[in-house]
DNA sequence: CTAATTTTTGACCTCAAGTTCAAAAACCGT
DNA sequence: ACGGTTTTTGAACTTGAGGTCAAAAATTAG
């Protein structure tokens, strides 16, 4: 019994995820987030207690959504290498065709409450992982069908690859499509 | 004339410099940065004018002695790949030794103030810029002194190589030190 | 010493962030 | 329709951020 909540908490948690996204963790302000999700501030600290729950609740579903890209875009058929190039081009120009270069939600996190909130840190920690983790089974999966070299340890290269992606995704802040495909590029030629 | 000046603005510069990057932009408040500089709020307005302008010094002082510790460790003897392995793993290795995983101020600019300060953006280019730059020479070098492969094209090289700086000093807030120097190693086995 | 000039400083101001809350609204079982 | 329960909401509160300012302090020229 009660009144009944006039709004679904997913919904809610997807569309501040996308102001966190864009503005940041201290950019957006309850005011933001009462705007943007159509709810009043008041009701929003009723369902989800504080401005940082409710960031947190976005930050694990940018997670799963992520993970799910990851897998849906790696697991298509090609090559390993294809597979990974299509999913890191596909994220870059994601990005750029955006009206604002947000980045990596994720990143973003880690950059600007990095060490001060600990929990953040681990639920990046943990995001990271398991994109880390797909990437890996991605190419041993390549290995063993052949399309990548014998010699080549899966979980080290997912690793660089990972650090690469990163990379890409700072600098898919300030420098331009052709610079970053060039980069895309050069990186995969490797191994 | 007039009263004399009490401190040395480019001291000043540095131990806002400090304080940014272990904080913030947003995270440093004006009280911070008088505790931290020894300097009266009311004296650094005077000086600088706003928090973002003194930040706007501190940016361009970490660009140019970040520019200068990276020229000093490129250029000192030992193949291409033995100084940029030692560069990587001393800002790495630097990072982990500190009180805070701090990162890289431009980097965590460029994350947190992002597409919302366009100067801000602009200044960590040029920053980004500088180090490929030397990246690119130093291979240039070792490509004509024969410890690099003949085939090598060192300005995609320079790209991947600052990609991967960038990516380690994002993982770096998260993974371990022996992760990262991995990283290292399989990124510059490469070329 | 005085006048002119420049710095220094903490008090003060304004505004918005983040949160709490009391009252109104909407439901359900009886 | 009434009581019990849960939600909704804007108003109200507290706090600190970012910045301004008037008065005091420190200097030099004359």
């Amino acid at each position: 019994m009660g009144r009944p909540k006039s709004f679904e908490p997913d919904v809610v948690v997807a569309r501040a995820m996308e102001t966190f996204w864009t503005k940041g963790f201290a950019g957006t302000s309850p005011a933001d987030l009462a705007e943007a999700t159509g709810v009043a501030k008041g009701s929003l600290y009723h369902s989800f207690g504080s401005k940082r729950e409710l960031f947190g609740k976005a930050l694990e579903l940018y997670g799963r959504t992520g993970a799910e890209l990851a897998e849906e875009v790696l697991s298509r058929p090609g090559t390993a290498k294809e597979r990974v190039r299509a999913y890191f081009t596909l994220l870059v120009d994601l990005d750029l065709d955006g009206p604002v270069r947000r980045g990596c939600l994720a990143q973003n996190t880690v950059e600007e409450l990095g060490v001060r909130d600990e929990e953040a840190a681990r639920a990046v920690h943990r995001i990271e992982q398991r994109m880390i983790g797909l990437l890996a089974a991605r190419i041993e999966e390549g290995r063993l069908a052949g399309d990548v070299d014998r010699g080549v340890d899966a979980g080290a290269q997912a690793l660089v690859l990972q650090a690469t992606l990163s990379g890409l995704r700072v600098m898919a802040k300030t420098f331009d499509r052709a610079v970053l495909h060039r980069i895309i590029d050069t990186a995969l030629a490797g191994f």
